[in-house]
RNA sequence: GUCCUCGUAGCUCAGCAGGAUAGAGCGUUCGCCUCCUAAGCGAAAGGUCACAGGUUCGAUUCCUGUCGGGGACGCCA
């Protein structure tokens, strides 16, 4: 950090940026290299392993540490003996004059308070840093993919995946600004059974015209389905029964080959009639066939849709017909990969459990052929990876699993170079994740013996997955009933649009990504819409969104009156005791950052700038008589201004890094 | 049955790589706008951190077990 803090200074070749608490670890990191010299300690600690803490006592001083108590074991010392040796060295390394007074107290703690210079140079950090306050390289430019949402594209995102989806947006960005570099995808599960049922589905409804304007003129958005009987093949045992099924056929009807498809009365297992039947599906399955990819298509757009109202975009839609060779230009990774695992001995062919009815429709399901396992069981595969059990990745009939298509996608994203890879799934899959650590192995294990030199790459704890709770849905209390068979849901984009206040277009985003926010992933979550649409203190996302335009409008009030920030305003009209915690709060921002990022824990930084916005509003009420921001004192009138603009700053960085808006000014209140 | 997860104020939840006297919001009670946004602030009340052991200077935090809520254990995805 340069020496002069009091120039904003114009954009120096990317200064090293320092935080307060990086100045004061160093501090400390120097004292025990100069101890390490004088042969008090065996050796110097780096800065980052100095914890600082910000006492829950004011008595405690304004930062607090706990360094000594380890160092005391290397040194065969006490910690509070030790401490009391080293505070001279702490004020000898502390040539900038941060510091203000050390004590050593309780056991061994070090309570220290910062000179006013010091905690005011907090708020100078995040004028100084703009937008670019809290970032950091704890990431070291680490390559992580995060992978998220991946819902099936066969209806509209619910509520669920909403969260999931809000999450990985948010975690994406801090994990950004903490120095990762970080890829975003999606995977579209385009192949198998589920897909293959939207396509059943949606070509009943193409198919009877009659029936399909009726039910358009009848239905109403969100209601149930009174899906009507007599249809020809009868509808798909598990079908989807949405509203949106209808919808999404009577698009399909304004293109006209699917029209002509449509209208043919031909038999749907009448492959010649539906165009282009794949040779390589030999089982003639309905994910590949074009009525089928024409409507996950569709389903995808309206996912796009649902999520870019989140304002949620991906860096890759990743599909999964690629991996089976379906897409142009593309290999069978699937049938590759269980080659490979087979001749390794990570897989092999049983007839083992008798194949039940995977209902496929009308059609039963024939006498199987031997399946292929994945030996996730095996002796070698680390603890934490094992499986309980053999899982099939090739059916009897040769049709991969999902969990098949899965190993190609994980050996497809290692090998694309990742570090590391997050999956948010949802809480139902946990039971799901050693199996695919425990592949990952056996990819890594196979690549050995293949000679790829690269092997090591493929280790199950490059993977690491989050797991998402599910979210209640409640209206004023009460839970809202969903029942996905019954196609009586409320979709994602039903909430945000209840949520959403008259002339406020991102309310609706700003509140649902928020509170989706205000939870551990793996908390479940209470969601009710009435709370969730009322603007009052139950829903934080006005009261920090209401602390950010309230900051703004001080600052534009200052300027009406002739009494604007100026850049090169000077601190040292801050002098409270309000004004001292307000910067030490301002600090912790790019701690709070970090270590959101460490722990994938977007949550954190919500509940941070609850804490903001509290003392600010404290400090603006409690000093509204003695120590107004604006007044005809100029000087102090500049410092608090500065002040005021760096808590804005916070606010600001902090709701972008959680993908909510700032305003300069709240809405109208409703009624 | 096996595994995962959660159990903290009346309710909903925080609690950072173990730290000092346990934190918020809602709800309840009582106060605060002639003056920068009252969508705000202050105060009061509210707790055997589910239970029992263990690890150590120190445990709400880490480990084991018990009890209770939720979830997963498919040739579904």
């Amino acid at each position: 950090m340069s020496n002069d803090l009091r120039s904003p200074t114009t954009t120096a070749p990317i200064p090293p940026m320092t935080t307060l608490y990086q100045r004061v670890r160093q501090v400390f990191a120097d004292a025990t290299a100069l101890a390490a010299q004088r042969g008090l300690l065996p050796a110097a600690v780096e800065p980052a392993e100095v914890a600082l803490d910000r006492p829950k006592q004011a008595a405690h001083g304004d930062l607090a540490t706990n360094l000594f108590f380890g160092l005391a074991k290397t040194a065969r010392s006490n910690p509070r003996a030790l401490a009391e040796q080293m505070l001279p060295l702490v004020r000898e390394a502390d040539a900038t004059g941060l510091l203000a007074s050390l004590e050593v107290a309780g056991p061994g703690f070090v309570n220290l308070r910062l000179a006013p210079e010091g905690w005011r140079s907090a708020a100078r950090d995040v004028l100084v840093a703009g937008e670019r306050y809290g970032h950091s390289d704890t990431g070291r430019g680490e390559r992580v993919l995060l992978e998220f949402v991946s819902a099936n594209p066969t209806g509209p995102m619910h509520v669920g995946h909403g969260r999931g989806a809000v999450l990985g947006d948010a975690l994406a960005r801090i994990l950004r600004a903490a120095g990762y570099t970080v890829s975003t995808e999606y995977y579209i599960n385009n192949v198998g059974n589920q897909v293959g049922k939207l396509g059943e589905s949606v070509w009943h409804w193409l198919r009877d015209e009659a029936k399909r304007a009726a039910a358009l003129a009848t239905w109403g958005k969100g209601e149930p389905v009174p899906f009507p009987d007599g249809f020809p093949l009868g509808f798909p045992e598990d079908g989807y029964r949405g509203a949106y099924i209808a919808q999404a056929a009577e698009q399909l009807a304004q293109n006209d080959t699917l029209r002509t498809v449509c209208q043919s009365q031909s038999d749907w297992t009448d492959q010649a009639s539906w165009g282009a039947a794949e040779p390589r599906n030999p089982t003639g399955r309905m994910d590949n066939r074009g009525i089928t990819v024409a409507a996950w298509q569709q389903m995808l757009v309206r996912i796009q849709d649902d999520l870019s109202a989140l304002d949620i975009r991906f860096d890759r839609w990743f599909s999964e017909r690629q991996l089976h060779g379906l897409d142009p230009d593309s290999q069978n990774a699937v049938a590759d990969c269980a080659k490979r695992l087979t001749a390794a001995d990570w897989a092999f062919e049983d007839a083992g459990t008798v194949a039940a009815d995977d209902d496929e429709g009308a059609a039963p399901a024939e006498a199987t052929g031997k399946a292929v396992f994945f030996r996730g069981t095996r002796e070698d595969v680390p603890k934490p990876f094992r499986d309980t059990k053999d899982r099939v990745i090739l059916r009897g009939d040769g049709r991969p699993t999902y969990f098949a298509a899965d190993i190609a996608y994980h050996d497809d994203k290692l090998a694309r170079g990742f570090d590391h890879m997050i999956n948010i799934l949802g809480a139902d899959h946990h039971g799901y994740v050693p199996r695919l650590k425990g592949v990952i192995h056996a990819l890594g294990d196979l690549r050995r013996r293949e000679g790829d030199p690269k092997a090591d790459r493929w280790s199950g704890d490059r993977l690491e997955v989050l797991l998402v709770q599910m979210v209640a849905l409640l209206r004023d209390g009460k839970p809202v009933p969903m029942g996905k068979r019954s196609g009586e849901f409320v979709t994602l984009r039903d909430v945000i649009d209840e949520v959403t206040t008259p002339g406020n277009p991102t309310s609706g985003r700003d509140a649902v990504r928020f509170v989706f926010l205000t939870r551990k992933a793996d908390a479940q979550l209470d969601f009710d819409l009435e709370v969730v649409r009322r603007s009052s203190m139950d829903n934080p996302v006005y009261y920090v969104q209401y602390g950010h335009a309230r900051l703004a409008s001080t600052l534009a009030r200052a300027a009406a009156e002739g009494k604007a920030l100026r850049p090169d305003a000077s601190l040292d009209g801050l002098t409270l005791d309000d004004e001292r915690d307000l910067c030490l709060i301002l600090a912790e921002f790019p701690e709070v950052v970090a270590r959101a990022a460490r722990g994938r824990e977007p949550h954190q930084l919500a509940f941070y700038l609850m804490e903001v916005c509290r003392a600010f509003h404290a400090y603006y009420s409690q000093h509204k008589h003695d120590a107004r921001v604006i007044s005809d004192d100029e000087q102090a009138t500049q410092s608090r201004l500065a002040l005021v603009a760096a808590i804005k700053g916070v606010i600001a960085a902090g709701l972008g890094l959680l993908g909510v808006a700032a305003p300069e000014r709240m809405a109208e209140l409703e009624a």
